[in-house]
DNA sequence: GGCTTATTGTTGGTATGCAAACGGATTTTG
DNA sequence: CAAAATCCGTTTGCATACCAACAATAAGCC
């Protein structure tokens, strides 16, 4: 039945997908070195929604609870973010973005937007917006 | 000049890539719970062109030095690799794959197919080859 | 041949990423 | 209202990943 044999591991979604993530962390890392693509997509949730739980957060930004942690820890720790507790529900712990934060996400925008147009730019204009459109289906 | 409130982390090629493939490696987590997709991809590699070098089997397997020799360490203590010094280089460790190996990843072909197909399921046939097609340009 | 350069594997450090387990707080439900 | 279920943040353990530095070896060049 099965053909081992043809099972080619270049061919297989899954591996692409892994390449061209690292592809796309290298282009990332070169264009913003002090800030990871996690703690990016950490300061710009909280800049588009303002205040959120710290596991919220982490919904928001595709990140588990453990995850989620260790990179607030790491913003908090280089004053980019404050986290306090929630009144209103003493579980959660409330995480904003600080003065600091909200400058150097200011100054990291139209880089990241760089990273986008560099990840993408082996493709055409039209490939690109049909390349985003296959992968939102597949998540 | 920049907008920044027009910045949305959600349709950056970036974060999509990343939940793309964190959604595959949890298809794969689920499928194969006993290999992971870089032990499984050093396995495969190994099957499709013999025994090769520690750094030769990581630039076919898309893993710097570091990372594949944990990823070999680990295959080796559960006896699914033999390594051997090169006698032809003394710098070289070749890794090929034991018996134990090459039964186990027979018995995974399968799966990994069926992997590749769920993660892919949410597309229409024409679409799956486009993406595919798309994930390679950019990799 | 000898010198420079490149390659190979290793180590240490930092950062995701997930699973499982935990105590504390809140919500749901009977 | 009390018990059960859920949610919150935390910790531990394991496995990628990449970088930078390193010693040993090999290859290239004059």
């Amino acid at each position: 039945m099965s053909d081992n044999d043809s099972y080619r591991l270049d061919d297989q979604v899954g591996f692409i997908l892994r390449k061209a993530n690292q592809r796309h962390l290298g282009i990332f890392a070169s264009g913003l070195p002090n800030l990871t693509p996690t703690q990016f997509a950490a300061l710009a949730k909280l800049h588009e929604m303002g205040a959120l739980s710290q596991n919220e957060l982490g919904r928001q930004t595709a990140m588990d609870g453990a995850t989620i942690k260790g990179v607030i820890d790491r913003l908090r720790d280089r004053d980019l973010v404050r986290s306090m507790p929630d009144p209103n529900d003493r579980r959660r712990m409330l995480i904003e973005l600080s003065d600091e934060g909200r400058v150097l996400l200011g100054e990291s925008v139209e880089t990241a937007r760089r990273i986008t147009r560099q990840t993408l730019a082996p493709l055409a204009p039209a490939e690109r917006e049909r390349l985003v459109e296959l992968l939102q289906k597949i998540t």
